[in-house]
DNA sequence: GACAAGTTTGGGAACGTGCCCAAAGAAGAG
DNA sequence: CTCTTCTTTGGGCACGTTCCCAAACTTGTC
């Protein structure tokens, strides 16, 4: 409905453009082409950087070009090279709102910095919810982009599929599961839940309790598997390594601070896989009147803003994410240069960043 | 150079699907056409919601389009109406690395929401330095895009004054200056720092500096003037209010408080005019070891996650970000459809939210 | 000095769509 | 039954580019 207006108007608008005013018209090819006396060809050879040119019509196209300020039109060459030259980031709303915010902030950073040097521009899909996604489909298949970006999957996600059925590339930050078949680039989510674990178990702690994110995310399971393999190297009873699945938000992880706190009165430990789980995690056990790091050792994930301005600062596993960003990217350019290569799953290194939330036990 | 490669690549590529696999060639509206039995008119009007087709007609494009899965090319059809259904919006990066950060998303954000219901797409352009700002235009005139968004404008900025030069709609989020020609919306810098200083007048407070941002931008000037009229209004003598002019960064925050104690060693009171610069302060008073907020209140500007995780909380004026964003969305998307309207100058209220870093004198 | 081999050139066709306009068909009036 | 008017239809053209391919021009060789 609103899509015929906006094109009713649009054609009106070109009309009023060319009869009105002294029609400033942009130059075409043609016209550079009539002015450095040459052909079409020979200008579309220099524009694009072919050798199969003589200096002195390359120099006299180049002149015609200056002169007339031509530019050519993408939208005509896209229509004959059947490539936009831009790719879609598309990213879900309803989490980027959340709290992991600054964590979509650095992948778009990363991913326009992998951008930087090519001519392909960056569209940016906020999705809100399922409606929003099939929409989505629809404009992909109008071949507005040569390749999307598809950011925070969840495991039975239906979207990577569909796009790869249509044969448009597709790279993901993130996975779906261990098994993912799509090309991919992610932190080492385990490495870096479980160095947070060791790091926990070495400052003396006894027990240590955990907040998931929700378990239909390969991130939640493997910083959940990370943070269990440190408390089994380390020999410690189940029974004082309680576990409370949450859904990234700061209220999920008071919430699930308080069940664990129900549950396990005595932790003095707590690893939260977001930092924005870890706050939220921080608040309840000062209202519960526990002391942090006395009596309880926060642990983050993602080492975000809230790591640095949280009171008392918070310990945090660091993830490269605009790395991860321009990683993904720089994989999406391959596989549209050449969709045959072979899909690539990358696993980037974390570290972890040790502040005032977590001094060990004694001190 | 790249571009050179990823073009040649890219006709390489088309070559490859349509001659190697059996050519799952996308329909077009021919291909409706001959399915529907009809001409290739009568089918573009269909699609385009034109009511000049008889109900049978129109009954048989749409079983044929069902059927075909046919999606328009939207290429294709901005070659000839000359639109591409997409904006762009322009960020500094340089300025969105340095702690606004949260202002872009929220930013992006609005946008984004003013064009659910549109076909318009987002592409998000990223600027790092002056050179990419030529690039842009650049690009802006190749027509891939519709109209442009600009944020964060400089008092001297030339793109604005360029891309108005080239006949592109352009709308602002903040303004150059207080004469501002192009349509903008920006939030009451002016009203929203008076009642920060008014606020830390009435909490008692007798000698209130302020922090202010580079002063060739609107909203800093605009801020420090607002400040200004509340310090006035209470008849507050000039010695007993310090101005420090930063760069809205935090170490400029610390940086300009270090001054203004060193200037004036009884001040009880700083207004910074963001929330990151306020972020900086309160360090640099601890370091001094004054208390925050019995010995020296502080209030920021922005209302961001900052004013929320900082400790104390931080006392903030609030402004309507993702309002700004969807606002200027609008007002571009009208400028688009009908180029000869009117400017539009919005001025959006702000909010001050009172937290534990400006409670007052006594308590 | 002609012929082969290489280099450089430009016109034609195509990409998929929207719009103009003339033509075909339907309906109504006399 | 014919003429007018209104509705519906579809072919041709244009949008600005790239690519194919044949033609024109160079250069080198015997």
């Amino acid at each position: 409905m609103i899509w015929h207006n906006v094109l009713a108007n649009g054609v009106q608008w070109t009309g009023d453009e060319e009869n009105d005013m002294g029609a400033p018209q942009r130059p075409t090819i043609k016209t550079v082409a009539a002015r450095a006396g040459v052909g079409r060809t020979t200008v579309s050879r220099v524009v694009n950087g072919s050798d199969l040119v003589s200096d002195a019509a390359k120099a006299a196209v180049l002149a015609a070009i200056a002169e007339l300020n031509y530019v050519p039109n993408s939208v005509a060459r896209g229509l004959v090279t059947r490539r936009t030259n831009s790719i879609a980031l598309v990213i879900p709303e309803s989490e980027s709102r959340l709290g992991a915010e600054p964590y979509f902030s650095a992948v778009i950073r990363g991913v326009s910095a992998a951008l930087r040097d090519t001519r392909t521009q960056l569209q940016l899909v906020l999705v809100r919810d399922r409606e929003e996604r099939d929409q989505l489909t629809a404009h992909v298949a109008e071949r507005r982009v040569d390749g999307v970006l598809l950011v925070s999957v969840h495991q039975h996600d239906p979207l990577p599929d569909i796009l790869e059925n249509l044969g448009l590339p597709t790279v993901l930050a993130g996975r779906r599961s261990a098994e993912e078949s799509l090309s991919h680039a992610c932190s080492d989510n385990l490495g870096g839940a479980k160095s947070a674990g060791r790091h926990l178990v070495d400052s003396g702690r006894t027990a240590i309790a955990t907040i998931t994110g929700p378990l239909d995310m390969d991130v939640s399971r493997s910083r959940l598997q990370g943070w269990k393999d440190a408390m089994d190297e380390a020999g410690m009873p189940p029974e004082n390594c309680p576990v409370a699945t949450s859904d990234f938000t700061e209220e999920g992880g008071m919430a699930a601070m308080r069940s664990l706190l129900a549950r396990s009165p005595k932790l003095d430990a707590v690893f939260a896989a977001s930092d924005v789980m870890a706050a939220g995690a921080m608040l309840e056990l000062r209202r519960q009147g526990r002391r942090i790091p006395e009596d309880v050792a926060v642990v983050g994930f993602d080492d975000s803003y809230i790591a640095r301005y949280a009171h008392p600062s918070l310990t945090s596993v660091r993830q490269p994410v605009e790395e991860i960003g321009s990683t993904i990217t720089r994989v999406l350019l391959e596989e549209i240069a050449d969709p045959g290569s072979q899909r690539q799953k990358l696993v980037l290194p974390t570290e972890l960043i040790v502040r005032d939330s977590s001094s060990p036990c004694g001190s």
